[in-house]
DNA sequence: TTGTAGGCGTTATCAG
DNA sequence: CTGATAACGCCTACAA
């Protein structure tokens, strides 16, 4: 700890220049063998340890860059979150974590703090497309490429999904299994443009089959279990209600499930649930959820490749819209009667 | 992007000296308020872009820590990053975030990095507590607490459970239940000595219990939904299949669950599970998991309490074993007959 | 192949 | 309260 060795006391140590130990260090080829042994020999004796931060100070890039997600608690994001970790791992790049918790302000911050913190690059799934956040990024020319959200043109560079697609699908399952009445619990529209082209693609698929739409079928609420769950149970009290629901990710989904349940209902014969994400545990519930399923971990992946090629100088802006699909599990069916 | 101003810029701009600047950046009541107005009037004119690494460069401090875990896939440390994050949030720390999947060389190489990084300090859930990792960063005095493992005493500052009791009193309950055949799904003990921790819990309520220890019902697998699976539908072809499971996770618990489930089992009736971990959807899938809850947030909150100390100069180790409790729920109860 | 020397943006020390 | 100026550790022309 105390007092660190630098190259300069390699330097002396092997009685070369700093610039050698540097050549070393970055272009060992640059270097005869013998002088590099030296070095290499001297650099142990004095436990030398390499300060990528002076570096940094210096090339003015800091191999470091900034993700930030609404909350690793979701799944989707801790996917997401893997995806470019281990891409950037691959590439000497380390990442610097934050949340937002859905909150712009916090977003703002964020962007903030790693700016000045110098990272290369960011990559965010925000909270509002439009914000002046990401104007300010894109006016100023930082690279960053956008997340999840449904941009298919302008400045920005985003890796996402065609989020109306993904309501309109899972909507049209529960049209085509015979549901005519069906209600949506989705994620605050206000927090979450996904949240909110995804009940576009609900409302457009009832109004192509005809069925009128009623905004009483519609909660919006907090993305999470509990959230999924109060939603349900107050929807399903109506004196007329939904033979079956479209949440608008897997927690609200499960969060569902366990609200009709309580309310004694049985899957997917009393009800018909959907969700969007095909987080993991999807698969393992019972009854095994139906659901839209979002390439999350490329998602990541594919976001910090085009980061780099960004960084890298390709500063075209890039729009790719991942593949949904729709995994049809035991949580839908027709309705009864 | 392309040039960035620096406090000299702003100083010239303003008429005043880069010290202060710096001041007025630093500690702004240090300067006349006059002063201070036409710096931050500069400051605006020459879209002045704070550098926290040039900064970091001089005062040998990051500001960052290094945040280590197996894999963010895990709610468990999904969990506790979220503590780790908020807490580091809340004194303007940022943190770097990697994943070791379990493999020590991943784990030596992040450590690596990080440091060369200059990270203040490191957050560690290892995969091995007696590696050569660990005791480098101890004999370097290189701030750093373990998060999860059971460590009561040593030179490490660790923020962890009782892994031993917490399999003892996953096992007393079944045995409390009538169990005597009990199985053990566990993560491998070569890179978790969580989960070797618990297994010895395990073991000793067997023997406290006068119920011999049978290997044969013991498997070792990944940490997977699928791991769980598999080994149990393994157990329970044997020809003296197991009536109960305690699953060194939660997620090996769903994933039991769910192969119980595939093999025409109903739970708890045919079969008792519990888990440990009390991830968040452990209470929503049917039946609801019983389990040991581990304060995941807690841990790492309290781990990121427990470095600034360090890092603050408090140089004792020290050594918190939170709580552990057993929730019972509906995925357990006594064997037939 | 190797050395010299200037500079990166900020803070810190000392004077004034 | 403010200004000069020397670090900090490393990289990179340019020269030798």
């Amino acid at each position: 700890m105390d007092i660190m060795s630098t190259i300069l006391d390699v330097a002396k140590l092997a009685g070369v220049s700093t610039a050698t130990v540097s050549r070393v260090i970055n272009s060992p080829e640059a270097v005869r063998e013998e002088t590099r042994d030296k070095v290499t020999e001297a650099m142990k004796l004095c436990k030398y340890k390499y300060n990528a931060l002076a570096r940094g100070f210096v090339t003015k890039q800091s191999n470091t860059i900034g993700l930030i997600i609404p909350t690793i608690n979701n799944p989707v994001f801790a996917e997401s979150t893997r995806g470019v970790q281990d891409y950037a791992d691959r590439n000497n790049i380390q990442v610097l974590l934050g949340n937002t918790y859905y909150q712009y302000k916090q977003e703002e911050k964020l962007v903030e703090t790693f700016r000045e913190k110098q990272v290369d690059g960011l990559i965010i799934t925000t909270t509002n497309p439009r914000g002046a956040v990401l104007k300010t990024l894109v006016d100023e020319e930082i690279p960053f490429v956008l997340l999840y959200s449904t941009v298919k043109k302008g400045p920005m560079t985003v890796v996402g999904v065609d989020n109306f697609r993904g309501g309109y699908r899972a909507t049209e399952h529960l049209v085509k299994l015979g549901h005519r009445r069906i209600g949506m619990v989705a994620g605050r529209f206000s927090i979450s443009d996904r949240s909110f082209h995804r009940w576009h693609g609900y409302r457009q698929c009832l109004k192509n089959n005809k069925i009128s739409y009623d905004k009483a079928l519609l909660i919006q609420t907090d993305y999470s279990l509990t959230g999924g769950r109060d939603a349900v149970k107050k929807l399903l009290s109506l004196k007329d209600p939904p033979t079956a629901f479209f949440c608008s990710n897997d927690f609200l989904a499960l969060g569902a499930m366990k609200g009709a349940r309580e309310l004694g209902l049985q899957l997917p014969r009393d009800l018909s649930i959907v969700g969007f994400d095909d987080i993991r545990i999807a698969s393992y519930v019972i009854p095994e959820l139906t659901t839209i399923r979002q390439p999350a971990y490329d998602i990541g992946k594919l976001g910090a490749d085009l980061l780099f090629q960004r960084i890298g100088g390709c500063m075209k802006p890039v729009h790719r819209m991942l593949d949904l699909s729709l995994i049809v599990r035991e949580s839908t069916a027709g309705p009864v009667g």
